[in-house]
Order: structure tokens, then C-alpha cells, then sequence
DNA sequence: CCGCGGGCCTGAGAGC
DNA sequence: TGCTCTCAGGCCCGCG
């Protein structure tokens, strides 16, 4: 389900209860999520105050006052919600919104804030990790990933260059968290269109010989900034089970101009294509052939 | 190095 | 109503 605005979207959400409060009590419901929990997990979280709640591509990271760092991934259905209000308040409020989805919701935490934070996962591909923070960059889940691209780092040139020499498609590559990290297929499908892009040019057609940015480049980095940053101000987009932590949809869905919109007319002025629909590396990719090139 | 297929899971929606 | 099939915001592994 997320990609970097969705879970942007969830950090922003969950900051304002979880900074700064000392978790009360943690549940975990089932002994497994896409892997087990850690041994003692629930103990090595408990009585611990959330120092700041940050993200990395795909990964919440939350600090805590022992040292460690507990690690979250929302996998394709991971989502949470905040209950406010004192513990009484927001037991009940748990207990009377959330029937429905009790099911999936696998933890729980019960913050000093009075706040309860549950995840929730009916797929269970995301998954809870604690980590020292001293070695939190060699962490395999993260050491491996490439530049934040609303980060500083992320520019043409650097793109260009992790693009230089391969013969894989745009679209493969931009998926790629090596190359750079958060987005995710709808994402990569709608900035390709910003960038007026085919997803299946080759990726180092980006770059110069030299491995320079050329003016491909320097559209698709715009293209990626501009989709992600209109998205993370929507609220993410909502499909399935992307929720604001307070309940409320995200809106992005709704400023699709390819993703999941196969023969509608294409939204680039004066275009006259019509959305195709293709299969990429066992994925649907979505674009315009007329102004994709 | 690369693309592909399969696997991990559940649920929604389509078609019959 | 219910069955079967396909597909879904991620990611990992092994194969050729």
C-alpha cells in the first residue's frame, strides 16, 4: 500500500501523540508479523519514551530512550490509527469505532499521552524490528537504500549517474530503492508522465555518456519531487487501506493522471493518447504512449 | 548484471 | 447467494 507519502502521511499523523510520550503498555497480538517480533519486544518498548519519530523511504523509525530504534514497515495493508484522549476515553473510543477491523489489528500501544496507537495489517507483509541506533545505518532493511528524493542529496546528477550504463527500463530502475528511495509503482508511474517519459525507455538514457544528467533527468527528478510533495499535502492517496491515522482518506487518488486509469484520455494538454495499460517486471505500469517518450 | 516467476498473506470485485 | 478467479501502494529469493 504506501509508498513515501502514505507513510509521511503516517509519521505526521502519529508524531503528535508519540513525541515525547513514554509508551504505557505494548500488545502484540500475534507472535508474527512478516517475521516474528524480536524476543522480549514488548518488554524492550515498554516504560521507553519515544525521543522523535522520523522516516526513511518506507521505514518509520521511531527513537527510543534505551538506545534502540524500533523499526516499522507498513508492508502493502499496514496502516495506523490514533485513538486520543485520556486512557479511558480512548479505550472507549477503540473499543466502539473499531470493532470492524479488530481482527487485523496486531499492535497496540498505549501511550503516556493517553493516546492508543494500533497498527493494523490484514496482509502482514509489514513488520516491527528493534535496532540499536549506534548501528542502525548497517541495518540491512535500510543500508542498502538510495537518497531520500525530497533530500537535499537527490538531484540530476546523481540520478543520472546511478541510471548510467543500465540497460533495465525507467520504470524498474525508479522502483529500484537503490537508486532512490520511497517511491513505489503508483508514483513511479505518475512522475514518468510529469517527466513525459516512457516507462519503457532504458534507464541510462538519462544519463550523458559520461554519466552526466541530461535534460531527461533533470524533468524526471522534477517530476518525482513535485508528485511526492502534492501527494504528502493530500494526505497520500487512498485505494484500498491507506488511512490518515485519524480515519480520514487520502486525497492524492483523486490527481491521478495515469495510475489506474486505463483508456481514459490522457490530462497533458493537447494530448490526444489515450492511457495504456502494460505489464513490467509482474507489475501494471500506466501511461501515455503519445506523450510518454 | 538482468528479467522473470513465484512466494509471502488477506480481501475486494468481477464474472458465472 | 456462492463459487472461482484475478488483482492489489512491497519486498525477497532463486532461476536461467
Amino acid at each position: 500500500m504506501p509508498e513515501l507519502p502514505e507513510v509521511e502521511t503516517v509519521r505526521r499523523g502519529l508524531a503528535p501523540v508519540m513525541e515525547g510520550a513514554r509508551f504505557v503498555q505494548v500488545e502484540a497480538r500475534r507472535k508474527d508479523l512478516r517475521f516474528p517480533f524480536p524476543k522480549d519486544f514488548t518488554k524492550r518498548i515498554e516504560g521507553q519514551t519515544c525521543i522523535g519519530l522520523g522516516r526513511r523511504a518506507k521505514y518509520l523509525l521511531c527513537d527510543l530512550s534505551s538506545g534502540e530504534v524500533l523499526l516499522m514497515h507498513l508492508g502493502m495493508s499496514g496502516s495506523f490509527h490514533v485513538f486520543r484522549g485520556d486512557g479511558e476515553q480512548a479505550t472507549a473510543r477503540y473499543h466502539h469505532e473499531r470493532a470492524r477491523h479488530m481482527k487485523h489489528d496486531h499492535v497496540v500501544f498505549r501511550m503516556s499521552s493517553g493516546a492508543i496507537v494500533t497498527f493494523n495489517d490484514p496482509r502482514r507483509f509489514g513488520f516491527m524490528k528493534l535496532v540499536p541506533r549506534t548501528t542502525l545505518d548497517s541495518e540491512a532493511h535500510l543500508r542498502m537504500l538510495g537518497p531520500e528524493p525530497l533530500g537535499n542529496a537527490f538531484d540530476a546528477a546523481m540520478l543520472a549517474s546511478a541510471c548510467r550504463g543500465k540497460k533495465t527500463s525507467l520504470k524498474a530502475a525508479l522502483s529500484d530503492q537503490r537508486i532512490v528511495a520511497g517511491l513505489g509503482n503508483i508514483y513511479v508511474c505518475e512522475a514518468l508522465h510529469r517527466a513525459k517519459l516512457s516507462p519503457r525507455r532504458r534507464a541510462s538514457t538519462i544519463a550523458t555518456r559520461a554519466g552526466g544528467a541530461n535534460d531527461h533527468a533533470v524533468r524526471l527528478v522534477e517530476g518525482i519531487r513535485v508528485v511526492l510533495n502534492d501527494a504528502i499535502k493530500a494526505g497520500g492517496s487512498s485505494l484500498r487501506d491507506h488511512r490518515q491515522t485519524d480515519g480520514e482518506l487520502g486525497m492524492f487518488q483523486h490527481n491521478f493522471r495515469v495510475y489506474d486509469r486505463e483508456g481514459k484520455m490522457c490530462p497533458t494538454p493537447g494530448c490526444k493518447g489515450t492511457v495504456k495499460r502494460i505489464v513490467q517486471t509482474g507489475r501494471s505500469t500506466f501511461f501515455c504512449p503519445v506523450c510518454q517518450k
